[in-house]
DNA sequence: AACTCGTGGCT
DNA sequence: TAGCCAAGAGT
């Protein structure tokens, strides 16, 4: 039993009571509702999911509309948002709900892990915020606060680090209160307990116990293996246009924002007289081309250094390969990552407003 | 275990 | 500017 570390739960209650935050998923915590605002969560801030996640409840409130949403609805409302399987993942947990549950959320830690997408975190958060069971919900904010308090410096990011804390965590949550006691943990995490500079200990209910703070070590915790360098990838995009209509395209069903649309783009840098050609070569005649700004977009695990080109064609001809739409269907209907942002100004522009400037 | 998968705010 | 990393999960 971890006596020690039971006395953070009063203390991290009253606090918790005090201090949590308003958020649109805390009113109605149903399990729906604590589910779909999870999934937004994982590995994205309070701040940029609020508007999403209101769009998304109004469009889709609940599991029977997610079951049969259009894909392309589906990514739409996801658009912006990030790691876009997890929406898909979403749409196939709500067909198994429907399917294998009789359209209720399962209540159970092990049941709810079972549905994709809904790992151990995901699990624990629903379980216990929406059902009031005991069930651990270690996210990096707990992990982070756990490890200072403890001053343990074994690796957070180890699946065996992770698991151990689940298994203290579960030892000292008050049965009555379960998922006051683990939002408490992730929200001192958020408030508090911050990372990236110093944490704001005076304000902790923990100070008096934790260890980190008393020996002055919070900089150096958690410990954190070292990730890998990103690669970069050179790009050249394709801004194609003939008078009414914006050539996109949609990626492959795997791998890199998957299903989404883009710009036509290849790799490598291309001069204007080889981004010519490769227009030429996917079957279109091209009129007028000039450059445009060089971007960058910085994934997690990747780099895209762009240079660009617009351009503009004689009547497209369709090719299959690219998709010629309205230019304001890209912000109503189809999903375009924020990768492609920096061109987005290039997109709804007409030929009479584009100063001639490059050569064909 | 290691790698993949987005985006944006903060330091 | 460049790195860090966020209410992680799938493969």
């Amino acid at each position: 039993m971890d006596r020690e570390l039971e006395e953070i739960v009063k203390p991290l209650l009253e606090w918790f009571d005090r201090n949590a935050r308003v958020l649109p998923w805390r009113d109605q915590p149903t399990p729906y509702r604590v589910w779909v605002s999870e999934i937004m969560l994982q590995q994205t801030r309070v701040e940029a999911v609020k508007p999403f996640y209101r769009r998304f409840m109004k469009a889709l409130p609940d599991v029977q509309s997610l079951a049969q949403c259009q894909e392309e609805e589906l990514l739409k409302l996801w658009e912006g948002l990030g790691y876009y399987n997890r929406v898909r993942n979403m749409q196939i947990a709500a067909q198994t709900v429907i399917k294998d549950y009789n359209g209720k959320i399962p209540d159970e830690y092990a049941e709810l892990q079972k549905l994709k997408g809904i790992g151990s975190y995901t699990a624990g958060a629903v379980a216990s915020i929406a059902y009031g069971k005991v069930a651990p919900a270690v996210d990096g904010n707990v992990l982070r606060v756990l490890s200072r308090v403890l001053l343990s410096r074994e690796d957070v990011l180890k699946q065996s680090v992770k698991r151990s804390m689940e298994e203290r965590v579960t030892a000292i949550m008050p049965a009555e209160r379960p998922g006051a006691f683990n939002q408490a943990l992730m929200e001192l995490g958020a408030m508090v307990c911050v990372p990236n500079g110093e944490p704001h200990c005076t304000d902790c209910p923990l100070e008096k116990l934790c260890q980190a703070h008393l020996q002055n070590v919070t900089g150096e915790i958690p410990v954190k293996k070292a990730k890998k360098p990103r690669r970069t990838e050179e790009k050249t995009v394709l801004i194609i246009r003939d008078g009414e209509h914006l050539a996109i395209h949609k990626r492959p069903e795997k791998g890199l924002l998957s299903g989404l649309y883009e710009l036509p783009n290849t790799p490598g840098i291309l001069t204007q007289d080889e981004a010519v050609q490769w227009v030429k070569e996917k079957g279109f005649s091209p009129i007028r081309i000039r450059p445009l700004e060089p971007a960058k977009h910085i994934f997690s695990h990747v780099e895209w250094h762009m240079s660009a080109y617009l351009v503009w064609i004689e009547d497209p001809i369709q090719t299959g390969e690219y998709l010629f739409v309205e230019p304001s269907l890209t912000e109503e209907k189809y999903p375009i990552p924020a990768a492609f942002a920096a061109y987005a100004k290039y997109m709804e522009i007409r030929l009479g407003q584009e100063k001639y400037r490059g050569e064909s």
